[in-house]
DNA sequence: ACAAAAAGGACTGATTTAGTCTGACATTAA
DNA sequence: TTAATGTCAGACTAAATCAGTCCTTTTTGT
């Protein structure tokens, strides 16, 4: 279906969010999940995942919360997106873990090698698109 | 997760087929089915959906079977893909159907507008590359 | 100490996907 | 006529994925 996870959508839209606000300090899960209407809980572990992928820091206790890492003209779509989806292949035998299991014996191959093309060109356009220009 | 199904898969490994073998007349779906080791019934589903699209058509019978309706290079990924495919968006909220329960009381619409852009340049690519492109 | 906040694991329920099976029907070459 | 083939539709299962919730722990400012 070529379409984005629910997490993704949130990872956008938090980034955005903190984007928006980034001078004003750090940006709560509960602050974006009401400003959003979006599950408090989910757009949490939305957020430390951006934390992992070092795309946000984060402050524990009192007066803690989320704040971006780096400057929006410097976050690709791209990076909020790895940083919550898994698999960002349009094919399976293009994943890092496909050892032989689908490829092989299935003759996926005939087109593997095309579409690795057209993976290229999305990831190009993830890629090249940057926060900055969804705010 | 923006991976392509597997019908959507199939049916390009389908149109390839055809597509290698369109001047030595029909293909069967038994036969690319066997080809390939793709599930007979999907496959016979997918080129089904082809017919529909005007992208292949088919001869019933004995000595019947499926061909292309038009060369590989006047059929776009996209044609293909969109045969088979019922969503292909990225987010829910472009769909013709995203009447209003969707995107209206959830924020939503913070990142649709820039990732309608998005979307425009995803479907740009699988318009742009021809099925000639993939033999 | 307490409250606010992140961190993270376990779990459920819904949805989607892939695939199978069945059966009835239409067409056509031999 | 008969066998091979396509057409069409529905029911069904099993597995995977997704979305969401719940609960507990850790950290920290006041």
């Amino acid at each position: 279906m070529l379409k984005l996870s629910k997490k993704a959508e949130y990872a956008l839209m938090a980034a955005k969010y903190m984007a928006l606000k980034n001078h004003s300090g750090f940006s709560t899960a509960k602050e974006i999940s009401e400003s959003y209407q979006i599950p408090y809980q989910l757009v949490a572990k939305v957020l430390q995942n951006l934390v992992k992928s070092d795309i946000a820091v984060s402050a524990k206790g009192v007066n803690g919360g989320f704040s971006l890492a780096r400057k929006a003209n410097n976050i690709s779509l791209i990076d909020i997106i790895r940083a919550v989806e898994t698999n960002f292949k349009i094919v399976d035998c293009m994943q890092l873990n496909s050892s032989s299991a689908d490829c092989e014996h299935f003759d996926c191959c005939k087109i593997k090698d095309p579409l690795a093309e057209v993976q290229r060109k999305i990831d190009k356009v993830f890629t090249e698109t940057l926060l900055v220009q969804i705010l």
